[in-house]
DNA sequence: AAGAGTTTTGCAACCGGTTGCAAAATAAAA
DNA sequence: TTTTATTTTGCAACCGGTTGCAAAACTCTT
């Protein structure tokens, strides 16, 4: 019968009322650590009776192994990025890491976090976006903490885990697929001009086109991955003369951009061809049904718990990097292909 | 000049190269302390010499106080959650104290996250949610753990915080919405029958209705706050019969249940009404315009950070219950009030 | 310059655990 | 049963900090 008390039992405590030495309850606690069954048992049964949980931090001071994971990130306005989230903590939980979550802000000194997540010596970090500044992931490995960056692009310092998606591929995928539909004027409407994605995806894009120098090409950048962004630029866009489809670099982009097609009265697919970027939920909702190019986000996920966790066991420092391949859900913003 | 070394430096290696007792160094990093600006330069030299940080999770083991705060979450599927999740994480790091996240699913055993908490020593935990069993936030407070359930429902128990919204008087609010535009046949839409939340929203809807014994009144849930559930749950009472409007108790299942009837070609506000709840950002969008009962997300977010810090500072273990007012948002989909 | 009052300092114990090592207990071999 | 090999145990030191307390070092009076 555990007895709640207010204040929290300790190891002492539990090895006092077995009869053993603390040592003793401590090995007890420990996997595979020597104990006989007598103690184990004796241990086990005084703890229960009070309650008693080990102190993670405590241990963790001789362990060098606190459990605790830096998850940071700066995109809690996207959609897709609740997914990422979900999967992130489940994954990491599954593992027995637990994520603390840095909220990147305008406000926020990038450099205090990476002090913070060393005042907590979080035994990694992962950052997760697409839409810092190079070269943030650096300042933690230089402050020497492991980290996996998700959802970025790669460097060429080899002291940083990428684990990412072939952004590049991804805008030559959309392109052959706007070229299939036989259009011959296209346009490119991306995130911020600076977000590695967008560049990317937007070089991709271009490599495919300039094969095509009879297709007209536009480029465009919403300022942000957001629906009002995608909005104001299709807005304005719409002023100064439309092409025959968009690759949208983002799906709330598409939604915002698509919105204001409709309102100016155009049809989709049918005057205006869309495709758009991540696949997130909504996008299969049967009022959008946005073609769009799928990013595995879950698999990118795994790869980079992983990648951690090999970190983590290993004790290496040795890094990869590894990019995966995105592929197009058809849905109805583009014409069927025949 | 900090040096990176890839060993993190210590209090005794600061004490040593500024030539101070350990004390000396632990008090020129403690507010308030007593240290000459002298020796406070002299350890502040030598620490940035070293690049030292402090071990917030050594220094814990004295002082109690981790920093760290459990924030407890199942919704990782409602859009709306993103936004929460933002705001509790700023305004917990303005405040100094990190969110560690536990995602709870249903693999997760609610004690294990309990006990998890505990191990981590969190200052206290925040539970946001409405979905979850009753007397889930119990649980913590039972094992010694300051508990605050943001959007929780008001309880007897009077050693848990509540900070949430009126649901019951929101789902008044709706209906009086619905009587104002002149309907006599409505329905409530609910999310799981189950959820505290639905079943306020319910309680207040049919406490005005129960005024009005000749409009007739329908009752549905859908069985989760997700997209399919709305579409599905209307596709199926189109086939049995519909009211005039309805009360979706979550704005996903209003989109969801929306699309359904646009679907079947029933025109929204004309045909059918359609109020929902939380008011995400979505909502707003052009291409929804959702009228919905808007929820005080960052006030009820705000005020559970001020309850927590009170609790944290005070050292109290007083607690209090409060519910905050909801009101509409008119976009387009009832019917404009003359 | 001595005494009283105030600040600053270091010592040592402690927070709640882990772990190397040698001694004690147990099991296996002779 | 004694000897030897193996497992289990407790001691004590340590992880990286904090803090009560008394001594040391300053002020300020007189």
């Amino acid at each position: 019968m555990s007895q709640h008390s207010s204040k929290r039992a300790t190891l002492s405590e539990v090895a006092a009322l077995a009869g053993v030495s603390r040592s003793a309850v401590s090995r007890a606690f420990t996997e595979g650590a020597s104990v006989s069954v007598k103690t184990r048992s004796k241990v086990e049964r005084a703890a229960q009776e009070l309650g008693y949980r080990p102190n993670v931090l405590a241990r963790s001071l001789t362990t060098r192994k606190t459990g605790l994971v830096g998850l940071v990130a700066n995109n809690f306005h996207n959609p897709i990025f609740l997914e990422v989230f979900d999967l992130f903590t489940r994954q990491l939980q599954t593992v027995g890491l637990r994520p603390l979550i840095v909220n990147l802000t305008e406000e926020t000194d990038p450099q205090r976090s990476v002090q913070l997540l060393l005042e907590y010596q979080v035994d990694a970090v992962v950052v997760a976006s697409s839409t810092l500044p190079v070269g943030f992931a650096d300042s933690f490995s230089e402050a020497g903490i492991s980290v996996v960056h998700a959802f970025g692009r790669p460097t060429n310092r080899k002291d940083i885990n990428v684990i990412g998606i072939d952004n590049i591929e991804a805008g030559r995928i959309a392109a052959r697929r706007l070229l299939a539909s036989g259009y011959n004027d296209v346009g490119f409407l991306g995130g911020p001009e600076k977000a590695t994605s967008t560049r990317d995806r937007l070089e991709g894009f271009l490599d495919v086109l300039s094969d095509y120098p009879k297709i007209k090409t536009r480029v465009h950048f919403a300022g942000d991955y957001t629906f009002e962004a995608g909005f104001d630029e299709m807005a304005s866009m719409i002023l100064r003369g439309l092409s025959q489809a968009y690759f949208c670099a983002d799906d709330v982009i598409s939604i915002g951009a698509m919105s204001a097609l409709r309102r100016a009265n155009f049809r989709i697919p049918q005057q205006i061809g869309i495709i758009g970027f991540n696949d997130m939920e909504m996008a299969g909702w049967d009022n959008i049904r946005l073609t769009t190019i799928h990013q595995p986000l879950d698999q990118v996920i795994e790869e980079s718990v992983i990648c951690l966790t090999g970190m983590l066991t290993l004790n290496t420092r040795k890094t990869y990097q590894k990019l995966l391949p995105c592929h197009i859900v058809e849905r109805d913003t583009l014409p069927a292909l025949s």
